[in-house]
DNA sequence: AAACGCTGTTTCAAATATAAAACAGCTTGT
DNA sequence: ACAAGCTGTTTTATATTTGAAACAGCGTTT
């Protein structure tokens, strides 16, 4: 009886599951900026798990530091101890180490937020940012997650993906709307991406949220395959983003070339193999 | 059959353990830095659990977004779902939020790199950080953990401590040392930390590292409690450290008020109670 | 004040995960 | 070429975890 998929997943991978540890970090994953601490019975209705179960997990969970007790309260909430491995996970990315200084210099030419993100399935994650100075920053922290279909960013990372690859992404035909420039279909999307993949950068107004402008271009590593994004986000409107498309492909080539990608070595683009 | 203790843990909590539970997370914890990316048969060495359980363990996890099999190896790294577990750690605590405006100011007051940290147990975790622009930065990153007792900033924590949660803290007389300041034995930290108690900061040079001289001060929150520590490092000999105590206990303090801490309460300072 | 609902915690038979063993595939050495 | 060792994976009896039920404690309600 397994349950709503999980995070991301790869295709057809789920034949040993441990239960308890599934069930345990299903609980985790119930805490979030918008619920910060939940007693077990609130967990207990919401994830279908047995009271008693869910006391044993959470007591386990709280033994290994992954949650804590919110003072003296019978509630819970993340404990220090996913901090320490989110860490660890950043630490074991090259592509973050090398792309914090390409993303402030990037920052510092354009007076933009500039970001690195990484695709999970449908999801966009950021990684990396450089905050703008300036009054206007964008809301974004890292690990936050946008739908990839629904973002400049998200665009040109799909845009790397055939078409068997992108229906593995995308079960359903239907797509999720943010604004009247999101695609509705994966058809729409794919048509869109075309064009990204093209151009080799993306470039739009609102496109996921309103006022906002964003222009993205790929990075790619020494197997050509497109691995990130680097973007800057501005305020729509007041500057035309297109000016900056060039200093955005720099800093996507400059990491791109840092991963030991070589354009001219005649790897073939990725969609066309 | 209960082994080697894991992260921190209250006292006593070890009574309903999920074993399925506790070794995937035994196994995510494997993990670091120097090795980000094991097998599942080393991982069934280290931890001493048989290798079809280790097996379905980290199919497990694999499902669940929190390892992810590096390329076509049969090793595994961590997964990008602890990443996002990690941030919404950090967007739950308020005071992270609030601290990083004044790490940056402090740091562009004084040049030098400032962080902010927690305590879990006998280890300090940083949370906020505020790089220098210099060339000379810190090499900790967020969630790095350093030995509370042989550090500036992890006294300025343990201070707060009555004898008693000292103890508790460090069960054995004995501390392992890092340089030829770190105290021997809980009795001469104790020494320490009355000290820097009186003083309400701490500064020194090389206490945990040699050439890094540090100056750390004490986060309060309402209850008046000790919450978290702020420092800046720099580059000792090179400047006198001293000069910048009263930026940082300004910082310290500044945190603390809009923590809600009030000095002129009438709380009584912690260890006299 | 009794009854009710909601907890946190414990118990124990029943359902399940576990771990030894075995298999197949692959490298290594001799 | 063979044996020996290492893997990833599967099987299956056994040992374990599970979850319904029950207990005790609390606050409300009637």
């Amino acid at each position: 009886m397994t349950k709503a998929l999980p995070f991301s997943s790869s295709p057809g991978a789920e034949r040993y599951i441990v239960p308890g540890l599934q069930r345990g970090l299903q609980i985790l994953r119930c805490f979030d900026r918008q619920r910060p601490q939940l007693g077990a019975p609130e967990i207990a209705r919401e994830l279908g798990i047995p009271r008693s179960t869910v006391f044993r997990l959470m007591q386990t969970l709280e033994y290994m530091g992954l949650l804590e007790k919110v003072d003296h309260s019978s509630e819970y909430r993340l404990g220090i101890g996913v901090l320490s491995l989110g860490f660890e996970y950043l630490a074991s990315i090259e592509v973050t180490e090398l792309a914090r200084p390409i993303l402030d210099r990037l920052r510092d030419e354009t007076g933009f937020s500039s970001h690195l993100a990484i695709r999970d399935g449908q999801d966009v994650v950021f990684v990396v940012k450089a905050a703008a100075k300036a009054a206007f920053a964008s809301s974004v922290t890292i690990g936050t997650r946008l739908p990839a279909h629904a973002t400049i960013l998200g665009r040109v990372m799909l845009a790397d993906l055939t078409d068997e690859e992108l229906r593995n992404v995308y079960t359903s035909e239907e797509l999720p709307r943010y604004s009247e420039q999101t695609p509705e279909t994966v058809s729409a999307l794919r048509t869109i991406l075309d064009g990204d993949a093209e151009r080799g950068y993306a470039v739009s107004a609102a496109y996921f949220e309103h006022g906002i402008g964003s222009i993205a271009a790929p990075v790619r590593d020494g197997s050509g395959r497109i691995i990130a994004a680097i973007n800057v986000i501005f305020q729509d409107g007041k500057v035309d983003g297109e000016t900056y498309i060039d200093r955005v492909m720099q800093a996507a080539s400059d990491l791109s070339r840092q991963l030991n990608y070589h354009p001219a070595d005649g790897k073939q683009e990725r969609r066309s193999a």
